[in-house]
RNA sequence: GCACCCGUAGCUCAGCUGGAUAGAGCGUUGCCCUCCGAAGGCAAAGGUCGCACGUUCGAAUCGUGCCGGGUGCGCCA
């Protein structure tokens, strides 16, 4: 259902009768030949670069290979008329019933309407969010949750078998900090007087967890060592903290399907090695893994710089600047090494295709880890990782204080409950996310042009109002979108309605560009495009009453126009809740 | 020193993976409310796409080298 897909196969049927005739030589190649909506409306309906292309490989010079593709395509049912332009553009314009029966289409096909099968049903991991587990979600996790999440959804939307995971960092020494922490409150809730020490987590999240160990376990542990106690505590811990993770995730509508605890690959039961011990013994066997030596770090200075020998592993060989370390000085495995056995585990799991979502800040990991996932999978697994930039927090144009200390940092839960859901996801999906975003508290509880969240769910709620005062004008109008398929669509000849519709026949082009590009930001845009569209085209009414959407004496040509708004409210709720934003039928 | 990201209108940003006269919002200027929602609308002015070479029919987009800003740089996660 995807108009310039269908005139991409046209352009190559006219390429085969061309050559069949002798006119072209066969077996061109077509690959770079697209077929877009020219730049400017008044060029046509759609434009094709087929002939600047391919008029080297065909001997021609561009225009003269126009001539005869546009001969062609002139016999294409549909089109109305072709013409060459510019260097070689071929520019198509459409018959005038044809936009009005590619909306006909959508309205039967409804919510499905935009779907894609890029994905063709594979598995594909998206690996997102992955905060640490010592305390609450805070506003700098917010953008790579809301980024992870809307691309599954859009892969989803676009064909993919997606699955949406969280990595838990629970095997590392912050762990055994956070135990220590909870175990002080849990001295606390029997009683005494605490004090938290610095390098522990002073926050009071942790005071209820203090409070359910004392009530599970009495003062029983405050007989024990820390060797007996500590695996205890970090479990209770761990497990509490998550469960808050979750909770603020669920604030923000994410969930993921699996979670994945770092700890699993470290664990040595019974005597038995380690998922970790068996990987590198394999990489080992390959060469891949070795002892040597590493440069000192360029750049600031490490103080306690030792020039010792390491386990390495090969990187520079999948093209790594440098070999990486797999062990710490203290004999244990380096994150790294976690991460490869992580990632050779989500292969085994029968993902070929894997995506991470990571801050910027861990930018110096990527050719690491990509390196690593080739050698682990044989190169037969792929990892694409996508970088979110920073946030920076402004109320009103001013900087919102973080400090780090005393736990006072602002907590994703803060944020969504200041300005809602809605409006944090949208905000933080309206940049590409390799830029930096500045997200300001004031400005996105602002209902005016500016603010896009509002914007965008304004034209839903103005498209749901229409319908409903279409209703009281029109008792017997139906109320599912597929119903006007069969209106008498050729009755939208208006510029402005052409131009609603021509947006809406581009959303499953959009669909496939962004899935394919990971840049879900390509929706919020084209949602505040649509909503223009529809915005501009209600008040073009109000000064030329006959454009309105509901003409009380005219039902046929109301009908057609109602069956417009129905289709641009479908694209419109379906492009928001790939954002996973609400599509409200009114605005309060 | 090296790697990655960014540099587009006065400001904040898009720019459909190389296409035609580079777009939007804000700000500025000028018009427009008896109206299916003015919670706005229409229009105008405003750009050597950081700079310089290169690749080709064609470059904001690709390559190389500079300039400016950000992030990171054994064993933290």
């Amino acid at each position: 259902m995807n108009l310039y897909a269908i005139f991409a196969d046209h352009v190559r049927a006219a390429l085969a009768a061309l050559a069949a005739e002798g006119v072209l030589p066969g077996g061109l190649d077509a690959t770079r030949v697209v077929v877009e909506p020219p730049r400017d409306a008044s060029h046509g309906d759609l434009a094709t670069n087929a002939a600047m292309v391919l008029a080297k490989d065909a001997g021609l010079k561009p225009r003269d290979l126009a001539e005869k593709l546009a001969g062609k395509l002139a016999e294409v049912e549909g089109v109305a008329s072709v013409g060459v332009a510019g260097p070689g553009f071929i520019n198509i314009s459409l018959a005038p019933g044809y936009w009005p029966r590619v909306l006909a289409a959508m309205l039967g096909l409804g919510a499905a309407y935009g779907r894609a099968d890029l994905g063709g049903g594979q598995p594909i991991n998206v690996e997102y969010v992955s905060a640490n587990p010592t305390g609450p979600m805070h506003v700098g996790h917010c953008r790579g949750a809301v980024f992870g999440d809307a691309l599954a959804n859009l892969l989803a939307f676009a064909g993919w078998s997606v699955t949406r995971e969280y990595y838990i960092n629970d095997a590392g020494a912050q762990v055994d900090v956070l135990a220590r922490s909870v175990f002080l409150r849990y001295r606390e809730a029997l009683g005494e007087s605490i004090t938290i020490p610095e390098g522990l987590y002073p926050g009071d999240y942790l005071v209820p967890v203090g409070k359910a160990l004392a009530a599970t376990y009495g003062d029983t542990l405050l007989v024990k060592s820390e060797d007996q106690w500590l695996p205890l505590v970090r479990v209770a811990a761990i497990d509490a903290m998550m469960e808050m993770i979750r909770t603020d995730l669920g604030a923000l509508n994410i969930r993921h399907d699996v979670f994945f605890s770092e700890r699993t690959l470290h664990a040595r039961d019974g005597g038995n090695a380690s998922i970790i011990d068996r990987l590198l013994d394999e990489l080992r066997a390959r060469d891949l893994v070795y002892e040597g030596r590493l440069p000192p770090p360029k750049g600031a200075p490490v103080e306690d710089w030792e020039d010792r020998e390491q386990t390495l592993f090969r990187a520079t060989l999948f093209g790594d600047d440098v070999d990486r370390p797999l062990m710490k000085s203290d004999g244990s495995y380096t994150y790294f090494a976690a991460d490869i056995a992580y990632h050779k585990d989500k292969f085994d799991r029968g993902f070929k295709r894997m995506i991470d979502v990571w801050g910027a800040d861990h930018g110096g990991y990527v050719k690491r880890m990509q390196a690593a996932v080739k050698a682990a999978t044989g190169g037969e697994g792929s990892l694409d990782i996508e970088l979110c930039q920073l946030v920076r927090l402004l109320r009103a144009g001013e900087p919102v204080k973080m400090s780090k200390r005393a736990g006072d940092f602002v907590t994703l839960r803060d944020v969504v409950d200041e300005v809602g859901r809605d409006a944090v996801r949208f905000m933080m999906l309206n940049r590409k996310n390799d830029a930096v975003l500045d997200f300001d508290l004031a400005k996105v509880i602002e209902q005016t042009r500016e603010n896009p969240v509002f914007y965008v769910q304004y034209a839903h709620a103005r498209a749901s109002s229409i319908l409903r005062n279409a209703r009281i004008a029109f008792p017997e109008l139906p109320r599912e979108p597929a119903a006007f398929a069969s209106a008498e669509l050729d009755r939208l000849t208006d510029e402005g309605e052409i131009g609603l519709a021509r947006l809406v026949a581009g959303y499953p082009r959009l669909i496939e560009q962004a899935a394919a590009a990971r840049e879900p930001h390509r929706v919020a845009f084209y949602l505040y495009d649509l909503a223009s569209a529809l915005h501009a085209q209600w008040n073009r009414g109000k000064d030329s009453p006959h454009l309105r959407f509901i003409i009380e004496d005219d039902r046929v040509l109301t009908y057609a126009r109602i069956g417009l708004i129905h289709a641009t409210a479908l694209v419109i709720a379906s492009g928001l809740s790939v954002l996973g934003v609400d599509a409200p039928e009114e605005m309060r």
